[in-house]
DNA sequence: AATAATATTTAGGCATACCTAAAAATGTGA
DNA sequence: TCACATTTTTAGGTATGCCTAAATATTATT
């Protein structure tokens, strides 16, 4: 990952926060992977924009505003995860793309992957043109359309 | 969109181009809604990194490296809003998103998504989920799953 | 409680993509 | 062709997220 945004940061706190409390900002600085001087700023400024209670030395907990924005952010992560991982991309590849456009779809495609993710999970069975499309993706050759499947489209495209 | 990338500018370059050669910096300026001084800035280190030809006072023309870029993003950006125009996102949204995509994931994602929009294309029907998703979007209202569609997945996952 | 180890913050910098205002080059029309 | 309009570049500045090194606060050891 690149620059950290809010989102990110605060989406740490708050996973963190469930084994200590207040979060430290050397546990921030080492699970982002940057100094912790850069923790420290960023913290100033959460800290400044309402998104967390800090003082100097004093570690960081979330504000209610803060937690809204990592729960928000965290479900948008898990379904963009979990509707990567149905299309058959790998679980570390589809998270790491998770966190990235967690902060830049617009909140419509936000809202249509997550009811996607619902939609396969419902019907509890992996739809066919999965199987398709991992075969396709693991052989790189497309096999031929079964010849009924026009007709199964159209009936349940009715539904 | 925000900070723009090697990529938005080559691939901007390249569509320019076909207009008229060399593409001037008015005219990125234009198409991507900041100042002209800054595109001066941006051709100079395009320039310098290889991917365009380009002198003072004299625009810019693609090398190469910088139409195989724009070639290769172009189709990633295409793939990209097919694949979620076919999820039911709006046209201007899916490209909007599209344009931030095509910049961060993964190469394995983009072959998947690729290839989706391949199969979907190939069948040449709106899958029958499709029906399903688009419902719920709309209406937010989630519908019990066919009982007979878990003999469908199997049969068809079995391709 | 004093010292040593560790954690945290401050201060000063860097790179990037943007901006505005002013300077310079280019193009155009009488 | 030459004065004026337009385009383009330069110069100088901003904001952001990161860095290192040094200073300072906290914590742990004895």
């Amino acid at each position: 990952m690149k620059k950290k945004t809010i989102e990110d940061y605060v989406e740490l706190v708050y996973d963190l926060e469930k084994n200590k409390k207040p979060v430290r900002t050397n546990d921030v600085a080492a699970a982002l992977d940057i100094n912790p001087a850069s923790v420290t700023e960023f913290f100033q400024k959460l800290n400044k924009e309402g998104y967390i209670h800090y003082e100097k030395y004093g570690g960081a907990s979330l504000t209610k505003k803060g937690r809204e924005v990592a729960i928000k952010t965290k479900k948008k992560h898990d379904a963009l995860t979990e509707f990567l991982t149905i299309l058959g991309v790998d679980k570390k590849i589809a998270d790491e793309d998770a966190c990235e456009m967690e902060h830049i779809l617009h909140p419509n495609t936000i809202d249509i992957v997550t009811k996607f993710v619902e939609i396969v999970n419902q019907c509890g069975v992996t739809p066919f043109w999965l199987g398709r499309l991992k075969k396709y993706v693991k052989t790189g050759k497309l096999q031929d359309c079964p010849s009924e499947l026009s007709e199964i489209c159209r009936k349940y495209d009715k539904n």
